[in-house]
DNA sequence: GTATGTTTCGCGCGATCC
DNA sequence: GGATCGCGCGAAACATAC
């Protein structure tokens, strides 16, 4: 038995702090500034090179798989760039690394050194990301700016489409009810007219 | 042949023309719609016509010497995965890289120079194009498939809205429209009725 | 459990472009 | 000489067999 030849494994969270299972992510603006330490005592001693997971149930919660530093890798930065860049419209490599690293830094519990390597590896992340939203559209670099754009026309088209399907729906109602409305008068023409022979009629047998 | 058009500093580099043997959907249905949307001169239909612009000449069955060889990076590799999860709208890790893998490789009509180290250089990055793709949301990945999504939040809850509007209208549609099928065959008996009576009348005058 | 093969991908060196 | 980023090593995460 082969491995499954084409398999995607374990794409979801992987080295995520603090985040719940990966439940419905509301767009990309919408990084919640974990980095919420642990509690009280720190516990982030450099150990040996297996922190083996105890049990769940233990004291504490304890995190996840915690990988080699910080949270994740370049899924986590991905949504940092980007919630960065849509907020801002229009700014420069330099400005989104510069507010990632030291939102890293910055927050984080306590004595987490910052390593300078940890700043290059975001740095070369925040590269990586850019690159993707570059090659999707999704931003534009104008010499050393990036701009945020929207997402592929793609959407956009149907979106249009289905309005200008709901549109022609809407007039057609409107017609309808036009014609509906016209017969009815009809109707209560025509049953005044009836009442008029049966008042005419009187009290008549057939 | 640099293309200083768009892209921040220099995230360019040769742009290799044709990138591959013009179809870049030729597996199974695919839309009409694609992620990538600028790049001037796209003209895809070169297939071995390589305007590779770099030394390339003779000596190329060195492994050290210039790295750029193919395409591009990231770049591309993004651009690539994006369409082919865009057409298949559920797929797997393993059909995307092979796909890409096999594109690469039949292009380029010469010398088998696919070497192996090239195939591990797109599947590595295959694996960061999704990743960012996974972060923003626009695919997901449940377990080991892939299924794409669509442009973040407002777009599609947007499109969703208007799609449960018409649906509604389509409803309502229906129903006016029996009303309205009632409404005639009502209006058919009294005339009917109508008739009976100025028959039963006659010709008398009043 | 242990051994072993596979998949996913963190991470950063150093080539290249500016 | 700094900005960009190709590229791939090797270690986790995972799966299966023993």
């Amino acid at each position: 038995d082969r491995y499954s030849r084409y398999t995607f494994g374990h794409l979801n969270q992987k080295t995520s702090s603090g985040e719940g299972p990966g439940a419905a992510s509301m767009s990309c603006g919408n990084v919640p500034t974990h980095c919420q330490s642990n509690h009280g005592t720190n516990n982030m001693a450099s150990h040996h090179e297996n922190a083996i997971l105890f049990n769940e149930g233990s004291r504490a919660a304890k995190k996840k798989r915690e990988s080699r530093l910080k949270g994740g890798g370049l899924r986590q930065f991905s949504n940092i760039v980007c919630q960065k860049l849509e907020s801002k419209v229009r700014t420069t490599y330099n400005e989104v690394a510069d507010e990632i690293v030291a939102e890293f830094s910055g927050a984080r519990g306590d004595a987490a050194a910052s390593s300078e390597s940890d700043e290059k590896n975001i740095r070369r992340r925040v590269y990586d990301a850019l690159n993707v939203l570059l090659a999707l559209d999704i931003i534009a670099g104008d010499k050393k700016e990036i701009h945020w754009k929207g997402l592929p026309n793609t959407r956009i088209k149907d979106l249009e489409e289905i309005k200008a399907l709901r549109l022609q729906l809407v007039n057609k109602i409107g017609k309808k009810v036009a014609y509906l409305k016209g017969l009815e008068e009809k109707v209560v023409a025509d049953n005044e007219t009836i009442m008029g022979w049966q008042y005419l009629i009187g009290g008549w047998k057939f």
